[in-house]
DNA sequence: CGATTTACATATTTTGTATTTTGTAATATG
DNA sequence: CATATTACAAAATACAAAATATGTAAATCG
C-alpha cells in the first residue's frame, strides 16, 4: 500500500463540480484568470449567490481548481504506476508524470498560470497538501526499494535524499518555471536529472551523505 | 587561466557610473523598482535630458543596473575561488558565492527583485551574457578537474554534466526562485546539492551518460 | 563646437468617479 | 424547511480626465 493523502475536506460534490466545471471551461477561454463568479453562475442559468452555498468566496472557487487539477494530477501518476517494476522507474515516473501534466495544462490556456501562482503564493492549503503527498510518496518508494534491494542508500539517508531531489527537480514542478520554460523540451531534461538520481540511488549511495561547508 | 567574459560593450564611465549609483541607491528606498528617471536626475542635479546621453532609455539604464549586479558578482564569485586547491571546491564556489550574492542582494530591497525579472523576461544582453559566462566557467573547471584527474568524467561528458548542474540548481539561481525562499536556508541547501554533484565527478562517472525514456 | 538645458510631443501614471462584481441577509418558492 | 432568488451594502474594477514622466529636437551656455 502507499502512503494516502489524507482529504482534509470531503470531496465536492454535485452541484459543487458543475460550478468546478463551468469556472474549468471558462478559464480556458479567458486571456487572464480573472474568473467572475457572475459568470460562471450565468451560465450555469443561476443566480451568482447560489454559488456561495457551495464556495465560501471566489477565492475558494479558485483553490477548488488548483485543488482538483493537483489530485487530478496525482492519480493520474499513480494509476500508471504499476507499469513499472523497478522503484526507480517508479519514482521517476510519478515525477515526471506530474511535471508532463502540469506542463501541459499550463500550455492549454494563458488564464491558468495566473491561477496557480495565485495558489502557491497564498500557500493553499491544497499546495500544502500536494507537496506533503509527492513527498509522501517519494519516501514510500525510497523505502520499498531500499527493502527490495533496489536502492543501495539505508533508510536514515531517505529524508536528505529526499529534500536533494526537491531542489533539484524544482525547475520541474514550480508552475511559474514550467511556464518560463514551456519552449524548452523539459520533459526530456527531467527524465535526465532523475535517471541521475535514481542511478545515484542504486549504485552510489555514498552520495547522500551530505557533508557542510562555509562559504562567502 | 580561466574563460573571460567578452564585453559587448565598454565598461560605463564618469558620468555614467554616477547615474547608476544614484539609480542604485534609490531603488534601495522604493518600494518597487519603479524608478523614475527624473528622480535620478533631480538626486544628481542635472536636467533629466542629460540622462539620456548616457543611456538609451530608461530601460537601457535598468538593464544596467542588472548587468552591473552581475558583473559583480561574477567577479567576487572569481575572486575568492583560489581559496580553493580542488576543482570541485571550486566550482561550488563560484555556485554557491553567486547564490549568496544575489540572495543578498534581493533580501536588501523589495525593488530589486522587480528589475531582476524584468531583465529575466527580456531576455537582456547582460543575462544572456552571465548565463554564458558561468556555464563558460563552470566547463572550465570540469575540464581542468579532468585534466587534473580530480574528476572522473571523460572530456564528453561535461557537456551533459554542465545541463544536468545547471537543471537542478535553478532554485538557486533564479532570481523569483531565491525571492520566494528568503526564508530557508537555502545556501545549506545549495551547498548540499553542490556537494552531490561535485562527489558525484569525483567518484561516480557513470552517472552522466544519460539514457532516456518515454513517460506519460 | 561640445556639453547641457529647455521646450515639447508622446506615453504612462495617477486620480476621482461611474459601473460592475462580490458577498450576505432577507425573502420567496416548491 | 431545504433550496434558491432577489435585494443590497461593500469591495473591486473600468474608465475618463488630469498630472506627470519619457524621450527627442531645438535652443542655450561656456
Amino acid at each position: 500500500m502507499t502512503s494516502q493523502s489524507i482529504s482534509t475536506r470531503p470531496p465536492r460534490t454535485g452541484e459543487a463540480i458543475r460550478i468546478l466545471d463551468e469556472a474549468e471551461r471558462q478559464i480556458l477561454t479567458l486571456p487572464t484568470g480573472k474568473l467572475r463568479v457572475v459568470d460562471v453562475a450565468a451560465a450555469l442559468e443561476m443566480s451568482h449567490a447560489n454559488v456561495y452555498r457551495f464556495f465560501k468566496n471566489r477565492d475558494d472557487l479558485l483553490d477548488g481548481l488548483v485543488d482538483r487539477w493537483l489530485k487530478d494530477g496525482e492519480a493520474r501518476a499513480l494509476a500508471a504506476i504499476e507499469m513499472h517494476s523497478a522503484f526507480g522507474d517508479q519514482l521517476k515516473h510519478v515525477l515526471l508524470s506530474l511535471h508532463v501534466q502540469t506542463r501541459a495544462k499550463i500550455a492549454s490556456a494563458p488564464g491558468v498560470i495566473d491561477i496557480y501562482l495565485r495558489a502557491l503564493n497564498k500557500r493553499t492549503e491544497a499546495v500544502e497538501r500536494h507537496r506533503t503527498f509527492l513527498i509522501g510518496i517519494c519516501a514510500d518508494i525510497l523505502a520499498r526499494g531500499i527493502n527490495d534491494g533496489e536502492f543501495a542508500i539505508k533508510t536514515g539517508q531517505i529524508a536528505p535524499a529526499l529534500i536533494l531531489i526537491e531542489s533539484a527537480t524544482r525547475k520541474f514542478t514550480h508552475p511559474l518555471l514550467i511556464s518560463e520554460s514551456l519552449s524548452e523540451d523539459t520533459p526530456a531534461e527531467a527524465e535526465r536529472v532523475l535517471s541521475f538520481f535514481v542511478e545515484a540511488l542504486r549504485s552510489a549511495p555514498q552520495l547522500f551523505s551530505a557533508s557542510e561547508r562555509q562559504v562567502t
